[in-house]
DNA sequence: GCAAAAGTGTTACGAATACACCCATGA
DNA sequence: TCATGGGTGTATTCGTAACACTTTTGC
């Protein structure tokens, strides 16, 4: 096919993915950053990033990115905006097209990470990021915060069998305030996506609180006949 | 300063920004498509596009391209969503960031528009659009309803002065759905930011309704001290 | 005078909030 | 036995939804 005038003499540019990974240790949302070990800023705090290669969407490029570092396909991968001030890249004019990610913080390869001398942070303190990596982290609390009001999302960043009490720090932690025992339950209980197993989780109370498990099925039930915005997880008011 | 290596051998890749135009008639949410005029899919319809340049931001070349429709500067723009299927764009591998805008139906240059062959249409009746476009055209209808939930953008696609049913029909549009008129008048006029004129419109209807002007300035006041999500406009129950 | 749209209040319901005590267990 | 965290129910408040009649005026 003839190449369009239109498409002559226009700019080329690279085309970078930076991404944003959550995790949660039972205490704190956290967030993985790497260590950048190149010039400029080598040495200094940054998303985990790559570019674009010609032969891959935007999402699998995304998904081959965190896999470089965590090891991990399938996962909660959501792509949240474009940045792209002119002098955002010192080296060369770059957009980044960001996306974040939900991950179980112990499920990941602990030797990539290790290579990447990459570690994860407390949403609170972070560190001195590069570039505008600021701004993106701080684009992916908000829209996290969003999502997770209104779709089960929290799920994602907990080991299959959870309790009530680590979902709720999980709540707490992502909107930064306190959540009353009893109504959470109520809320997140109604919502008929949890299964109660049999099994207490051990070792941390001396109760012992039951271990719940995320039914997909019922989710996926709920969520498809066209539920309007799909089941609502209220936001807690702020 | 020198290139690093992790900048050489990367793939470079046009960047298109391609807008979704809103517009409202007194009667229907209305979409503003041009007829392209060049190969491939010369004379079908298609949003407004353009390619970035080199020396300016994303936001910038998004209200450059919209302004060389429109011939608007300072429009309600935002940026939606970046669009990276391989083969999206069947004349070379691009990227589109999509925005969408809100403009004001009546107040563009009509003589551009003609030159590009473009129409009104509403939003609900659209033709086949090239590419990817009804994607992005989907994806700003959601965006549309979201923010406007949240936020009156509503405003932003009204004429200075307005009637609380024509505020009201714009909502139904948005909606797509019927909304009570006592209910929705309490709640627009609760948030404070619409100021009643004394004038009533003329020609419409027999009794005419007051015109209305929305008030900026209260606005920033409510949105502005770290009101957290800003003075929330409730969404309709769809 | 009548058709057509503008304007106006009240009640009922459901959701969210606030709130305090008992339970199970390991040390 | 006591300290620690897990688990439970109810009353109140507030916001949302449902609903029907009067007013104005051009024809």
């Amino acid at each position: 096919m003839k190449i369009p005038k239109q498409y002559e003499n226009i700019d080329r540019f690279p085309v970078a993915l930076d991404a944003i990974i959550f995790g949660f240790d039972r205490e704190n949302l956290k967030l993985l950053l790497i260590k950048r070990d190149f010039e400029p800023k080598k040495g200094e705090w940054s998303l985990m990033g790559g570019f674009l290669k010609s032969d891959e969407s935007l999402d699998e490029a995304a998904s081959r990115i965190l896999a470089n570092l965590t090891g991990l396909k399938n996962i909660y991968l959501e792509q949240l905006y474009g940045f792209g001030e002119i002098d955002r890249d010192p080296v060369e004019r770059t957009i980044s097209i960001a996306y974040y990610s939900l991950i179980n913080i112990h499920d990941h390869n602990k030797e990539l990470v290790k290579q990447f001398s990459a570690r994860w942070f407390p949403i609170d303190v972070l560190p001195d990021l590069i570039f505008d990596h600021l701004k993106m982290v701080e684009a992916a609390k908000a829209r996290l915060r969003y999502k997770a009001a209104r779709q089960p999302v929290g799920f994602e960043l907990l080991p299959e069998k959870f309790t009530l009490p680590e979902l709720q720090q999980l709540y707490e932690s992502i909107y930064e305030t306190d959540l009353d025992k009893r109504n959470f339950r109520r809320r997140i209980l109604s919502m008929g996506v949890l299964v109660k197993t049999n099994e207490k989780q051990k070792g941390f109370s001396k109760k012992g609180a039951y271990l719940y498990r995320f039914d997909k099925n019922k989710f996926d039930m709920l969520n498809s006949p066209s539920n309007g915005a799909g089941l609502s997880f209220k936001p807690p008011n702020i």
